[in-house]
RNA sequence: GGGUCAUUAGCUCAGUUGGUUUAGAGCGCUGCCUUGACAGGGCAGAGGUCACUGGUUCGAGUCCAGUAUGACCCA
């Protein structure tokens, strides 16, 4: 035996081959003559760490690419980051609070100086962790958000933008987070229901001793009321028009108006109007020319308009509004109650609907060839289902808002002079124009620059352009743009996806990618979405510890189509790690065997190694069909399954030596030329464990890797190759059968005779050595009448007869003839059914029809057979 | 409220324009098998009226309509 262990050990391959691919340059790409194959990757947050969702999307990235380069194709594949604007920022500000120092207490500069040290002291963690995982990325590439040349892009475009008449200003309702004291974009916002209380608070009609009841789960803001609404058509409350009502607390007299609006059926059909914080409110607000009061600050505390509470948090000024209200005798009912409340996704605070003043892009002209280019298939959805959610999306686009009250992030390039805004890609820039605009006087100390930074998806929309320097050059993008294909989750169609195809045809009049691969989310075996607040994802880089890079990668893939959920599991890539060693176990056989050069091929491993390579080109045909529509996860299986079943199983079964025999030259040649296609055809899917066999394989020439053969052509499948083999499998198992149900040892010398007949398999297709080998027969036997000791056995339509003396279990076989009869019979029955009408004869294909008289046929013999079978048992 | 999708074996999923012998895979399950590459293994087996009700068709898991259940997106 040679010197390999009896298992695959990944700790002891994966970071040997991973350095060695890096030090090679396989990784990197230059332009040249090639056809290019470029992806741009999801940039994760800077901060982040590897997650499952990241291990899914890096390896179908990562199996794209490998793909692309084994085709000989110039394959690029940029690694990089995102800034994150908020969640960095809340982390940066978490991370100072515990050192007890307070975001306001710094200034801008201070804060983005600590900004950038946890940047770079955690920058980055995540593209170590995808080198663990195997992603082959050209890191010479890696590119940031916030780094020089992607931010001159970003400002550049608000520039243009702007220049173009695209973007504007204004004040509207927004989703305001108050701990991170920023306007949030609706995707940014979660909704769950959660149990409140409903109050039910009663408002006097002025002048009189009437009550309207109205019911809110906001008594904190009843300080901002600035009217009661019903329905026009409510008769309950017709005989109040134009009545005021007095609002509890402050005491403020306030009209009571009629509006569609209204919901009679919701509680007491009296809606209170708060225009400062609901976004009904608000238009009902316009409508009805209402005041509008804003109670709350930025930080969720109730504001000095308020004239109560002022200062409280708003949760707790809402539990002292109820116990006020109760004191006044103003709370009419108090109930549980659940609503759906919206929380930011990165702080979870409960977001707080504000008017605010906001920058916003003017989305119309951008959306129209980016909806058209999709329903055009310019760019192809996988799966094409996406199509309809984007269309969707996309004929219903508002405008987007992109300022964020943050400092983590691209400062927003305007400058202000008193009531006049400019916009300008430098402050030098911005003073000329304000000069040439605004009076020659102007200086420096008189522009303001605008406070908040860019929303952070404004620079990742840019993203397939910058990462090849876009802005600036022609050099890269005009070989790697449009890129092939985007790999992400369709989670973010709308913040991410659709931008960027928005922005490719805004700056270079093209899509940004040919393809786009949604993946699924990761769930956990309820179902769940893995997040980290809920602590279900497993530890990423634990996994690759446990079971391998390529175990996790075959796990993470195996039941993972696109855009369909992946309910995650271990025993996933336990059985990734396990077909590694099923691998290095055939490695191990394959090595064991010692040549004799003298030795002929036999024919029976001549036969075999015919069957295993068509089985191989058939593989081929059908991979090629799976890359081509993106089903990895089938390319996973079929792959998993000619290497464990036909290759291990089946192939080296039948021309494996008899124990410390030698082997023939050709036999073992061929043997490592197959098992070689196998290591290049699982590569893209397991780099590692391929890469280690190959090497082991044969001896290997400077820079002969697997990394960078050649994937195999397709040559023409022998069809009749293939069938006689899966009779033959099926005879081979009938056979095992026939011995396990009576008890007979697998490899005790039988006999096995089969009836003269006019189509006889054995004779015809020349098999009968490898049936020998395989079903461990000491002859077969072409007789006239068969034997009757032992027992007969039925496989596509023909009769066997096993001998052996043990005496058999008549009842038993007599049940499982039986079995087959009926199953038989109902078959025949089905298919005479058919044949019998006429319609079906005259109108079916003659194919089909043929087809179903050939079942007819098949089936009678195999009734014929099993009776008499059944009557010879007496 | 509007929309999208799903429902096939115990579980997770395939099933490509309707016709490849009354449905396939992986896991799980059952039985047998340990000196021989691998127990992270071998051999074999059991298990499904394709959610329901109608319709179209010579023929439906596949197309159409409705029902039920569930998931997600948008408002």
């Amino acid at each position: 035996m040679s010197e390999l262990m009896s298992r695959y050990t990944p700790s002891e391959v994966e970071d040997k081959w991973y350095a060695y691919w890096e030090e090679k340059g396989y990784f990197h790409s230059e332009p040249d003559d090639r056809e290019a194959y470029s992806i741009v990757i999801p940039p994760p947050n800077v901060t982040g760490v590897l997650h499952m969702g990241h291990m899914l999307n890096n390896t179908v990235q990562d199996i794209l690419i490998r793909k692309a380069r084994l085709d000989g194709k110039n394959a690029c594949w940029v690694p990089g980051t995102d800034h994150a604007s908020i969640a960095t920022e809340a982390k940066v500000v978490r991370m100072l609070r515990e050192k007890g120092i307070k975001k306001s207490d710094l200034t801008r500069e201070e804060f983005l100086e600590h900004a950038w040290g946890w940047t770079d002291k955690y920058g980055g963690i995540i593209l170590k962790q995808l080198r663990k995982l195997g992603a082959s990325c050209d890191w010479e590439r890696t590119a940031f958000t916030m780094d020089e040349s992607r931010s001159e892009a970003v400002i550049q475009a608000f520039v243009d933008l702007y220049n173009r008449g695209k973007l504007y200003r204004d004040y509207r309702m927004v989703n305001w987070d108050p701990e991170g004291k920023t306007v949030l974009s609706n995707e940014e916002v979660i909704y769950s229901d959660e149990t409140t209380k409903l109050c039910q608070v009663k408002y006097r009609v002025e002048g009189t001793d009437e009550y309207i009841i109205v019911a809110t789960t906001r008594p904190e803001t009843i300080m901002g009321d600035t009217a009661v609404a019903v329905h026009p058509q409510d008769e309950r409350y017709i005989h109040l028009n134009g009545k005021s009502v007095i609002v509890p607390m402050v005491d403020r007299v306030v009209p009571i108006i009629f509006d569609d609006y209204v919901d009679r059926e919701f509680g007491t059909g009296a809606l209170k109007i708060t225009p400062a914080h609901d976004p009904n409110d608000y238009e009902i607000g316009k409508r009805h020319k209402l005041e509008t009061i804003d109670v709350l600050n930025d930080d969720g505390t109730i504001s000095d308009r308020a004239g109560l509470f002022i200062g409280l948090d708003r949760v707790v000024a809402r539990k002292m509004a109820i116990k006020k209200l109760d004191e006044l005798g103003a709370l009419h009912k108090l109930e549980d109650y659940t609503h759906s409340v919206g929380r930011s996704e990165r702080t979870q605070a409960v977001v707080e609907p504000k008017l605010s003043l906001q920058w916003y892009v003017n989305m119309q002209s951008l959306a129209e060839p980016a909806l058209k280019a999709v329903i055009d298939d310019d760019i192809r959805f996988h799966p094409e289902r996406q199509k309809n959610t984007y269309r969707h999306w996309m004929e219903n686009i508002r405008d987007w808002c992109i300022s964020r009250q943050l400092w983590w992030g691209h400062r927003i390039p305007a400058y202000y002079y008193q009531d006049e805004v400019v916009v300008a890609t430098s402050t030098q820039e911005a003073l000329k124009i304000a000069r040439e605009k605004f009076g020659e006087d102007i200086q420096l100390s008189d522009l303001k620059q605008d406070e908040d930074v860019l929303d952070t998806w404004f620079s990742s929309w840019l993203w397939p352009i910058t990462c090849f320097n876009g802005f600036n050059s022609e050099k890269e993008l005009s070989y790697y743009y449009p890129t092939s294909i985007l790999v992400t989750g369709w989670d973010i169609i709308f913040l991410w996806v659709a931008r960027m195809i928005m922005s490719g045809y805004e700056w270079q009049g093209e899509r940004p990618y040919k393809e786009v691969y949604f993946t699924g989310m990761v769930r956990d075996q309820q179902r769940r979405k893995m997040s980290k607040s809920l602590g279900n994802s497993p530890d990423a880089l634990k996994l690759i510890e446990d079971f391998g890079a390529d175990g996790v990668r075959f796990g993470v893939l195996s039941s993972s189509p696109a855009g369909g959920d992946l309910l995650f599991d271990e025993k996933l890539c336990e059985q990734g790690r396990n077909f590694c060693n099923k691998m290095w176990n055939a490695l191990r056989l394959i090595k064991g065997w010692e040549v004799d050069h003298k030795l002929d091929t036999p024919l029976s491993n001549q036969q075999a190694i015919d069957w295993m390579k068509t089985k191989l080109n058939q593989t081929i045909s059908d991979i090629n069909k799976d890359y081509a529509n993106y089903k990895l996860s089938d390319m996973t299986m079929r792959l998993y399954s000619v290497v464990w079943n036909d290759f291990c199983s089946w192939f080296l079964e039948m021309i494996k030596p008899e124990y410390q025999h030698p082997i023939d030259q050709m036999t073992l040649e061929a043997t490592l030329d197959i098992y070689e296609t196998i290591c290049i055809l699982l590569h893209p899917l397991m780099p590692f464990v391929t890469e280690e066999i190959w090497h082991n394989l044969k001896e290997r020439a400077e820079g002969e890797d697997c990394i960078i053969s050649r994937y195999p052509k397709l040559k023409e499948t022998k069809l009749d190759v293939l069938s006689n083999f899966e009779i033959l499998k099926r005879l081979i198992s009938k056979i095992r059968e026939t011995r396990n149900a009576n008890q007979l040892k697998p490899k005790d010398l039988l006999s096995l005779s089969v009836e003269k007949g006019e189509s006889n398999f054995i004779a015809k297709s020349g098999l009968a050595g490898l049936l020998k080998k395989m079903a461990f027969l000491k002859e077969v036997v072409i007789v006239e009448n068969l034997p009757n000791n032992g027992s007969t056995l039925m496989s596509d339509n023909e009769k066997y007869f096993l001998q052996f003396d043990v005496k058999i279990d008549v009842e038993a076989e007599k049940k499982r003839i039986r079995a087959d009869l009926e199953y038989a019979k109902g078959f025949v029955t089905s298919v005479e059914k058919k044949l019998a009408n006429e319609r079906f004869v005259n109108n079916a294909p003659e194919t089909v029809v043929a087809n179903e008289r050939k079942k007819l046929n098949d089936g009678l013999e195999r009734i014929k057979i099993l009776e008499e079978s059944l009557q010879s048992l007496g």
